[in-house]
DNA sequence: ATATACATTATAATAATTCTAAACTATTGA
DNA sequence: TCAATAGTTTAGAATTATTATAATGTATAT
């Protein structure tokens, strides 16, 4: 009944002990319907406002770098600033909203494939992101 | 004769006072054939080797700022950990070696256009960028 | 030339991230 | 069970990249 097994098994299966931080850690993280992006700096503020206990800020850094590595979460660059985080980890394309600094996965079928027709000759296509910038649109104005 | 005068009235046109310093940066940045991509520490290494002048790293971060601003460099993400500028200004895409960390530009003809299909309304689109990760193709091994 | 606004510089301050080492906890197996 | 062990958390220190400060220097317009 407490969804919490799912992610006592979840970060066992990976040899990640469940400790109380990383079991919080995943309720914030994947407790969700869509995918959730975030900064540190955001997850601190939602784990120390949606739940009791203290986490320390180094924990954070680490359990969010031990999921990184097991590939329980991604790393997005769209700003060389700030670290950004996605719980969905497989390549895909964002939209982001220089307005909001909001990222928005952009559904596969709303986008045509990429079509790279020359590579680096000796290199392996690893991964093909797009990233769209957009911005409120402000022709509406009288 | 002298090809500074170029940069001298580039700064002008732009309202720099062109000084020493940038003229000198100006030089580095570009006096080259193809596109440029640099962080500042590769910047600072290579004014310091080439020029035999000083300049302060403080200018370096001043002057490629104002030149980010008044558009003859521009800002690249794609590594949250460090600033990448780019002396290719228009939204282009890149291909990113994993393996030397080096940013290729993308020749507008190697790539199909992008088509989005579905935006978010109210916004418009800025730009949009492809990012192609790539890594040495490890399977020529005996 | 002079005045003025703007730039450069060394250094200090800030912010994000990582390190350290001591205290704590989950796991193992006697 | 219950220690022994390996792994984890933590507060705070250290590091790194970047920006701010304020004194000195320089370009430009009279
Ligand atoms: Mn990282
Ligand atoms: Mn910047
Ligand atoms: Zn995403
Ligand atoms: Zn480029």
């Amino acid at each position: 009944m407490p969804k919490n097994c799912n992610f006592i098994e979840k970060l066992r299966e990976v040899g990640l002990r469940p400790t109380k931080q990383r079991v919080k850690m995943c309720e914030v993280l994947f407790n969700r319907e869509k995918t959730f992006h975030f900064t540190i700096n955001d997850l601190v503020k939602i784990i120390s406002e949606k739940m009791n206990e203290k986490i320390s800020l180094a924990t954070v850094y680490n359990t969010v770098h031990a999921f990184e590595k097991k590939g329980y979460l991604k790393e997005i660059s769209i700003d060389s600033h700030k670290s950004y985080f996605d719980t969905n980890t497989s390549a895909h394309h964002h939209f982001f909203d220089e307005d909001t600094h909001q990222l928005i996965d952009i559904d596969k079928n709303d986008i045509d494939k990429i079509n790279i027709k020359k590579n680096i000759s000796g290199k392996k296509i690893n991964s093909i992101e797009v990233l769209v910038r957009v911005a409120s649109d402000n022709q509406n104005q009288k």
